[in-house]
DNA sequence: GAGCGCTTCAAACGCGCGTTTGAAGGATAA
DNA sequence: TTATCCTTCAAACGCGCGTTTGAAGCGCTC
């Protein structure tokens, strides 16, 4: 199927697929070796061991993702007065791209739908070591924006947000794409009712 | 430890305990029924399958969740003109209860996560077949509050408020509770967080 | 005490799991 | 050609899984 691909991708995506479905426990690797047309011993060859695939899963992704909304947020604040709502695009508009550019990216926004589900410690600290710091930066520069919002305050709600996004995007929800409507469509729809939306629970009184 | 509790309950609070700190998959009937101090058949002898042991651990409180949830948005819609605040106090405030009042109840949160994160269609159709007109309840009774807001706009920011409940009550964002805060005042807090949050997402223009 | 139904028990079943092994490709360079 | 390095392969390892079994325990009524 995709035989123009590594091994190591090939197995990235199959995985990526099955995590999403089955969950981390609930996937084997022989299930995603089968999946991608690999040999069983190519994960720990390439990989080490399940648990470092799980890691490289994520890595593969969130390394494009935060670079891009970085370099978006980047962007927005060179503008000199930035909006709300302009910095919000520029942390959600890369997830959705990436939701719906990408071959299987929806399917990675289930695996982090799981990921948030994991109280697995291993797990928590990877992600919060590695890509926390985004989180910390909107965060500034969204502070910026609202001076009167207490931290403890924006930090509860930039939560509720992330939480919001990730099930929005991972299609569990109720609001489901319209027949007469394109993908493209849709995303930028999702987009402007996420940020009017998260706009407006920032500024709550 | 608890040996008044009958074989049966000790089973489902320890399965509750450990699906939410391992998941479905991840925990294991050999870990249940150690943590339950019973034998490993009891659990095939009282509920005939891991699977329906899963179903069981939802029903036990679901049932009463809902009845709690039903009876709270009973009481503010009669008292003639509930405020937005009020319905979503009467949504978050059982969940939270639940979690406080009961030993154990703060694992079944942490299971109800996992489940949303699950896209297991058995268990999906379970919970939606059996708990989902809860859900439509509480839409109808928001838009009676919101008139002026659209039926798609509505359905949108329920999307979005049900991913963040979801992330919230699964306690893996960067909001951690303080050290000299009890668990109790912490939910406590994250409840009328939520909901001012929730509110003013539901008002956005 | 005998018989009966419900529950608990230790032991085992076959199976699929993550991981390891050692040999077999296969490309590149001397 | 031979040697080297990286990769793939089939096969097996021990282990823990969900489930089943048949006997033993226990509280009843007769």
């Amino acid at each position: 199927m995709h035989a123009h691909f590594s091994t190591k991708e090939r197995i990235l995506s199959a995985a990526e697929e099955l995590f999403a479905r089955h969950g981390f426990a609930g996937a084997s690797l022989r299930q995603v070796t089968a999946a991608a047309n690999v040999n069983l011993a190519a994960v720990n060859y390439h990989f080490g061991s399940k648990d470092n695939l799980i890691n490289e899963v994520f890595r593969r992704r969130l390394d494009e993702l935060t670079a891009r909304r970085l370099s978006a947020l980047q962007s927005v604040r060179e503008t000199g007065a930035p909006s709300l709502e302009s910095l919000l695009e520029a942390f959600v508009l890369p997830a959705l791209n990436l939701a719906t550019d990408r071959f299987g990216g929806s399917a990675f926004m289930r695996v982090l739908a799981r990921a948030y589900a994991e109280h697995d410690q291993t797990l928590r600290k990877f992600l919060s070591d590695n890509y926390g710091h985004v989180l910390k930066s909107f965060a500034h520069a969204i502070q910026d924006v609202l001076p009167d919002l207490s931290k403890e305050d924006l930090y509860w709600r930039l939560d509720f947000i992330s939480g919001a996004l990730t099930y929005a995007m991972s299609d569990f929800g109720v609001v489901r794409r319209p027949a007469g409507r394109s993908d493209d469509e849709h995303r930028r729809h999702a987009a402007h009712e996420f940020v009017r939306f998260a706009a407006a629970g920032l500024r709550a009184p």
